[in-house]
DNA sequence: ACTCAATGTAACATATAAGTTACAATTTGT
DNA sequence: ACAAATTGTAACTTATATGTTACATTGAGT
């Protein structure tokens, strides 16, 4: 699961630990959906676009492989 | 969690046994889906709006104001 | 009215997202 | 080089998405 969540954070000025807290969610599972190590449910998914200021066209995809 | 996805999936001219089918899930749960009565995987969101051929934004966005 | 396909929903089982705690590694500033 | 902040990640627990089976309801066609 790719996705442009780091860069568009960072953009925002905002540490993991802060759009965690801002999300309502933990530091470690920011910092797994960041690397793509799961796959976060619609409502965090939007949440996290919230807190960033984007969509979710711009911040999540989805690549080949993963759809195997 | 609201969405647009019955419509879609009525325009592409899918069934929901025939849509769960395409992406690879049981026709229960494209119709709690699509009732809104639960919180799909990010994964699952992106292989139904390629089932229907439409981006996620068009099917799943909600503005932050009707976020509740 | 009858039939049949399509859809809505239970109860229960399973897989996995997400939390908790903890510690290591990396980055950043001084 | 050092210290502090930030980030990565592991083991374990908990919550919930999704599957399975089953049955009820709705709608279209005859």
């Amino acid at each position: 699961m790719k996705n442009n969540l780091k860069i568009a954070r960072i953009k925002a000025d905002l540490t993991q630990q802060r759009l965690a807290e801002v999300v309502g969610i933990t530091r470690q599972t920011v910092s797994l959906i960041e690397k793509g190590k799961y796959n976060p449910s619609l409502k965090l998914c939007l949440q996290l676009c919230y807190a960033v200021n984007r969509k979710l066209d711009e911040i999540f995809w989805i690549n080949e492989e993963d759809f195997k």
